[in-house]
DNA sequence: TTTTTGGTGTGACGCTCGTCACACGGCATT
DNA sequence: AATGCCGTGTGACGAGCGTCACACCAAAAA
């Protein structure tokens, strides 16, 4: 963890991230005195659940990901957030613990602006209370998808829809779609085990779903794979 | 469904809902002409996961169950709403389609407020914008949490936590701690089946956990249920 | 070089839980 | 009284998936 940067530089990088980019130039400009920059190095934890927490924080380089620990050890991996995503909203908005891990996956730049600067400036700023709002809103929505996902699909449905998920995030489709992810990434994904993500890709391979080649995961058929994604 | 409620009868049952307790006299006032109040039967459809969709709901009424059907005609149960209580009100901040089926429990009266009449209002109350971000929080913490159970726990302490949570906020203490709800109905909340739900329930009544007498569950060793929930 | 580490590939085993099938009892409808 | 319709209670069976144990390989560390 390293503290640097200019509000000029942080001004200009709010410009890119959604929540902030609707407010003027002025706005931002107020807005940047107020941030503190924090770099992290790969691997550094950024926050704990439960935690408490005054801040919420904005992506100016690298990639974070937030995850959830279960009492038993294992771990979801919910979201890999990158430039001009916000992490931390929840607690800055209500004040109590974070609601889940936050790890640099990468060396990670952060712009870090606390519940003290920015809920003034929220009660001035309806605007942007608006944007926040609908930030929650493709938070609850994308949760509410996860949950029933795991509720309602069966292991190779639902690592068939993070793998389209991904390679679609990830990849312009420059030359085949494939995708550099570990099997034991793409189980804490999917709430399964590393093993039967294993049993599961080496299946699809022997029917020609997809081909995997040094770590890669090459996406062969691309319509089988949705196909088991709609139908259980 | 019908329509029914004057402005002033309206304006003063917006003050028991947590969103809109804080707003002053006049500022109800204005709201509660732009509100029209519906009434459903028990078992009526208030709307349907998918659908369009321009409005939030606050209870003024009733019971409301919010849940979400699976493609395999299963059903999660994800929460049951009551008065004073806000519905729909991701539809009218983000203008997609509904997140979620709603149903009437018993017979229920809403106030219906339009996203065209509050988005306006919302864009003059910050204050207003606060509450329902701290509601949206509020709904994001209980998702995230129950996406967590479902993926990290076993049925049998996920029974026991609805069992206690519902006993919880339905029963003052008078008399022995019970609870009223079919075996169906539990399964749909924890994702399991009701025969499952049966034969967990008939096994703590065996270890003296629970009495189970005339459709009532009679909580006998509240410590039991708890120890369940904590560990695995 | 040897060791360590992390990703991968596989088999065996067993538990959980969903599915199906069927029985019983109460209550409402006819 | 006869007929549904719920909700409940149970047994048998099997699929899915987690767990454990081990082997292989490459890259990094020693």
């Amino acid at each position: 963890m390293a503290e640097d940067g200019t509000p000029q530089e942080i001004a200009r990088l709010l410009g890119k991230c959604l929540v902030f980019r609707a407010l003027d130039e002025p706005a931002r400009a107020e807005l940047a005195t107020r941030i503190r920059r924090q770099s992290y190095k790969a691997a550094e934890p950024i926050f704990h659940v439960g935690a408490p927490g005054h801040s919420m924080m904005v992506i100016l380089q690298g990639t974070v990901r937030v995850s959830l620990p279960s009492p038993a050890g294992r771990t979801i991996i919910l979201a890999d957030l990158g430039i001009g995503d916000v992490l931390g909203e929840v607690t800055l908005l209500d004040g109590r613990g974070r609601s889940a891990d936050a790890t640099a996956v990468t060396n990670c730049s952060l712009a870090v602006l606390d519940r003290r600067d920015v809920m003034p400036f929220l009660e001035k700023r309806p605007d942007v209370c608006l944007t926040l709002l609908e930030l929650m809103c493709a938070r609850l929505r994308r949760s509410d998808e996860r949950m029933a996902e795991i509720a309602f699909f069966d292991l190779p449905s639902r690592l068939a829809k993070v793998i389209l998920e991904k390679i679609k995030e990830s990849g312009a489709a420059r030359g085949k779609p494939r995708l550099s992810l570990s099997q034991s990434e793409l189980a804490a994904m999917i709430n399964g085990t590393r093993e039967n993500v294993n049993r599961c890709l080496r299946d699809w391979q022997r029917r020609g779903f997809v081909e995997m080649q040094d770590r890669w995961i090459v996406l062969a058929r691309e319509d089988a794979l949705r196909e088991l994604v709609d139908h259980p």
